[in-house]
RNA sequence: CGGGGAGUAGCGCAGGCCGGUAGCGCAUCUGGUUUGGGACCAGGGGGUCGCAGGUUCGAAUCCUGUCUCCCCGACCA
């Protein structure tokens, strides 16, 4: 039995960067704090982006790229925006490098510094803003429906693979609209896609909320966002998408003529998902064994593996079935793989498969050949069964549906289990401590209390749940009265 | 930026106190036997011991300085 992975129970985070690495997600880099991205977990993020992109689409938007440096300038006409980023920008001072006259490889060059310094876009809202100010004089210019797939910097102290590092791909929608129900509305319309995206392919269960102020983006009116449980008891923030007000084009001075030519300022959005989704992929639904991928995202559906005897008939006939095979599963669209490697021994491949997240596992060896059979194996619950050959194709695009399924109900059960309602305080901490998970709440609508209570527990609001119901009730720190519960957690 | 740990072969580590031929496991290469859950046998290759000084006949080892990375905290998608 492989015994090269971290359990989750020794040690969770150690169970979480060996799965990245040896699964053959992610490396570190020789930059503190980056990553690099391997192609089997750029296939994976690919998969996502298309989808997500698809998605985008089909709800009015168009991809555009804007420059990943920002004029120090930009930054600072929203006072909040500039306020959330500034201690965490990589800032580019000059613009040429010399031989050093002493020997020692290159220097900057002192005599080329820069003008104005430039920063590395951590989010792209201002450098947008400005283009937008020239593409929006009418009503007639409205909506503008945009997004870019970029990477972004922010130069964080503690970093972890795909979780957080300093530089990151993500996709940031910008959209300038003429009203503020338009704005609101796509706001909702963008967080009801993540959420679909999340749930339907990542297989992932969300709760849909709204930020309180303090966590709320910096520059934002309102930040709805999507909230995962990972199996830790954590909370991970998988998408936000912003309601930015008017603030934006205020900074940058951008107004339409209405229809009455009356000068107005224009409504503006923001959403954002990032590879941050992989690492909560990994958190969710992956075992001691290795990863396990939801089939609709997985960048290899199915693996054949052969196993072979020394007799040469029999491995013709292998290789001729599993030819057959991979023909009618790619005639369906599924991504499958004939392994007929033959330097790596069969319990090694299942190993490697098992340990890559693979949905679904044929296996054809002699006897199975003699018998008319296969083996299938399914990844997320190891279960193996004997198919007839003629079934096997049909069981495995079947087995690909089920386990999608299985993924997301497994996961839906196990934040259904660690999602408490709490009354008291003695109780929200002893829930928090000992057991984890989201805490649903009374809170005062204070910033005052949710700082106490994240200083006393580590706990933070990670957000107001929109389906949350109106009831009466007291604060569970304060005992002052409430409307609603909110949703505690401590969170990634 | 505070506290803790570590830099020796691609990876994981031992050696260091007590200076004297640089070692182990995995990986890798060659040949063979194998193939139903990470195979076995035999042979081989690979390291200026993070870097710079110093002590010494001689430094991975002792001394001084320096750099980097990891973990825990404050900041964050």
């Amino acid at each position: 039995m492989s015994n090269i992975l971290t359990s989750r129970k020794q040690d969770y985070a150690q169970w979480y960067n060996d799965l990245v690495i040896k699964g053959g997600l992610a490396e570190y880099s020789a930059v503190r704090g980056c990553m690099v991205i391997k192609p089997y977990g750029f296939a994976l993020w690919e998969n996502m982006r298309d989808q997500l992109d698809r998605m985008f689409k089909e709800t009015g938007h168009q991809n555009a790229y804007f420059p990943i440096f920002i004029p120090k300038s930009f930054l600072s006409k929203e006072a909040a925006h500039v306020d959330g980023f500034a201690k965490e920008c990589a800032v580019v001072t000059h613009y040429r490098l010399k031989n050093d006259p002493n020997g020692n490889g290159v220097i900057v060059d002192p005599e080329a510094k820069l003008e104005e310094e430039l920063i590395v876009r951590p989010t792209s809202e201002t450098i947008i803003w400005h283009s937008y100010k020239n593409w929006i004089q009418s009503y007639r210019d409205l909506p503008i429906l945009v997004n870019q797939w970029a990477n972004v910097v922010r130069w964080e102290m503690r970093t972890r693979l795909f979780l957080r590092t300093a530089e990151f791909l993500w996709q940031e929608g910008h959209t300038a609209h003429a009203t503020k129900q338009e704005a609101i509305d796509e706001t909702r319309q963008m967080l009801d896609v993540y959420a679909t995206f999340v749930e339907e392919y990542m297989a992932l269960p969300v709760i849909k909320g709204v930020k309180t102020e303090s966590e709320r983006f910096a520059g934002a009116e309102d930040t709805y966002c999507i909230e995962a449980l990972m199996q830790d008891g954590k909370a991970l923030q998988a998408g936000t998408s912003h309601f930015l007000g008017q603030n934006f084009a205020k900074a940058f001075d951008v107004k339409f003529a209405d229809k009455d030519n009356n000068m107005e300022y224009v409504w503006a959005t923001s959403w954002g998902v990032s590879t941050r989704l992989i690492g909560a992929l990994i958190m969710a639904h992956s075992d001691d064994e290795g990863l396990v991928l939801p089939p609709r995202i997985a960048p290899l559906q199915v693996v054949i593996v052969p196993i072979y005897n020394k007799d040469e008939a029999t491995t013709q006939k292998i290789n001729d079935k599993a030819a057959e095979i991979v023909k009618e599963l790619k005639a369906k669209g599924i991504r499958v793989k004939f392994d007929d490697d033959d330097t790596r021994r069969p319990g090694w491949k299942f190993a490697e498969y098992e340990l890559r997240g693979v949905p679904v596992r044929i296996t054809l060896g002699a006897r199975d050949m003699d018998n008319n059979i296969a083996e299938v194996a399914r990844r997320d619950t190891r279960e193996k069964e004997s198919i007839a050959l003629d079934k096997v194709v049909e069981q495995a695009e079947q087995l690909l549906e089920d386990i999608q399924m299985n993924l997301y109900h497994k996961a839906l059960t196990f934040r259904n289990e660690n999602t408490t309602r709490v009354d008291s305080w003695d109780q929200f901490v002893s829930v928090l401590n000992d057991k984890g998970g989201f805490v649903a709440a009374h809170w005062d609508g204070t910033a005052e209390t949710e700082d106490k209570i994240k200083e006393m527990t580590k706990a933070t609001i990670r957000c107001i749940p929109l389906d949350s119901v109106q009831e009466e009730g007291a604060c569970v720190l304060t005992g002052k009265p409430s409307k609603q519960r909110v949703l505690f957690a401590k969170a990634y």
